[in-house]
DNA sequence: CATGAATGAGAGTTCATTCAT
DNA sequence: TATGAATGAACTCTCATTCAT
């Protein structure tokens, strides 16, 4: 960010512009948005934005971070519980809090997920990133006393942005014959059975 | 597409013109791809241009119906193979030839997986998506005689669309720690494993 | 210039800007001349503008090149006087070509003046100094048989540029107490006593 | 200024600011000087700098105000010797002087130079004007008894403003083929000579 | 059919200036 | 008096599209 809000004022419009980011991305798409629509949707000026952002894209670069913290936050919460909890049911949790998440702003999700590979030089995908492996090397720690040496690196990233493409695309598609239900349930089903094998005798 | 190219001359118009798109959204991406520019290095008018396509976002229908058809093309040729083959070598076959198609042009797919949403509305993308399902319905009649009731809608969307967006996803990022071998084999496993648990016994 | 226009059409429109960049440099100066103002003066799209000038800066530069042009045209025609005459009446129709010349359009010379330093990376201005270097050059060569070596170089920096900057320094100054026609006077006599006093008897 | 600085603690401000100014000039440009970056180089808010300057304009009316102090303290220091000397001394004085003052900095001054028109509303460019004008007729009626009647206004304008620009036009393009040494003998020859030629015998 | 000059709304961005705190 | 957040008109430049030739 360009500079720092200092006073109580500048966070509340920093606030404001992503929120404003946020609703007109959801509607209009990030191409189709404008600089001058983000602020005066905001109700502040345009300049006051580039006072705080030094360009459009560092907006989008904002809002990611915002919605990764809260998602994170989210997954954060089930933690306690998804330690010990066997695999479906650990699978199917984080599934569903996803999945919860992205439906409280499909059109959103839906757009951040296309201009994913455009963020790609955002810290915060990479973190995210590293958070899925993190959670996972632990959940593999705590429930296989020994499992088969597997590249976790690779499953990670396979898993990740695997489902939350399929996630995004299944919201923003809507394709006939496909269930939120069994959508849900088959990923669970295909990662489960993988991890089930993988767990030495 | 406005109007049918019926001469020959035409063809080679319509043709340069796809062609041009692909080497400047290659280059460039699609959002920085202007119809001047593609007339340009196509060496037509923007006018010829807008003789046969409507507008810009044509092209780049055209484009992906162009390179859907190729790599149909490419899978099609390894039919007869796959069909007799097990899970793994049909699946490691596929993610083979996937994986060889998109490293022909890199730039290339990772900018068409970007725009994959916004090109959603496409008819063509969802026929590959129906392609793909018979493909799969194919292979599980021939391979299993009996196999739990699956819902196949479901697991070739996540299969398909994951599988794309990691294989996309893994070229433009990228990222440290995955290589491509383990990214093919882990996807092999992942997905055989699951083939193999439901075949019924 | 980005785009040599092929068209009859284009040289029109080229020549318009120019024109209208002239006069509205004449009347707001450089600083205050916007492109929408050009394009608009002179009766097309900035769309057009851009068409023909990579930019604001392309449109300064072709302004002086045509000024360059037209007065080294004007002195050019005198040439057969001045190769004759002796150095007074040679230096005085010098300046008294460039006064008019001056005097056709008062505010603009003074805001070209006033931009030389901006302008100096344009070539054209390189140009008129290497001009004034070989008339000089001529008219020593032509006139004093031999002449104290005296470096032309310098002599020639010294009284094109100063001459220069006196005079439209004084058109937009218009100094109490100085007379154009003193003005012509001193400076015809500051430079020839200088040229008599370097001829070798 | 729009308000006279009182206190000490204001003075400093004000010095700091014009410090800052000169400092962005010779940086950027006075076109691409800004009124923010000046206040926070000086290390106050810009709401600060309004309270001192009316605005933007006046603060380089207050620069130039400041070094044409600065070079009239110069030029004074050497009066008692170059009111003694002739004119061949007299000149390289003040033309070394000029130089040694203009290189201290020569970005600022040449910036100062190309603004110089811009800034001709300003009283203190009169002053210097009448400076040198002053400065001259001393200097004639102190070494020569009798000289032929010139019109000392415009020789001292053309002198003055034609050295002025020449010298910042030749620190700021450093043209090939001329030096400093050559441009200070030539000027001085010049200028000398043509004072000689004028002191009646 | 092909050309390419012309269009002009609208994009991102800047910055002198104000004024509530 | 000092601050610095806020303003918003205005700027340069782009590009999909049209249409006279």
């Amino acid at each position: 960010m360009k500079k720092a809000p200092i006073q109580e004022r500048s966070r509340q419009t920093v606030d404001a512009l992503i929120d404003a980011t946020a609703k007109t991305v959801a509607e209009l798409g990030w191409a189709n948005t404008t600089t001058n629509h983000i602020a005066e949707r905001a109700g502040v000026s345009v300049g006051s934005l580039y006072q705080y952002f030094e360009n459009r894209e560092e907006l989008f670069a904002a809002l990611i971070e915002r919605e990764i913290g809260a998602i994170t936050e989210r997954l954060d919460e089930q933690i306690p519980v998804l330690i010990k909890a066997d695999a479906t049911t650990a699978i199917r949790a984080v599934l569903e809090v996803a999945f919860a998440y992205f439906e409280t702003n499909e059109k959103l999700f839906t757009e951040l997920a296309s201009n994913w590979q455009a963020a790609g030089n955002i810290a915060f995908v990479d973190a995210f990133e590293t958070y899925m492996l993190d959670a996972m090397r632990t959940f593999m720690a705590q429930n296989y006393a020994a499992y088969e040496p597997i590249d976790l690196n690779a499953v990670s990233f396979i898993m990740s942005n695997g489902t939350m493409f399929v996630l995004t695309r299944f919201i923003s598609r809507k394709p006939k014959g496909v269930t939120k239900e069994s959508l849900i349930t088959h990923i669970t089903d295909l990662y489960s059975l993988y991890f089930e094998s993988k767990a030495r005798k």
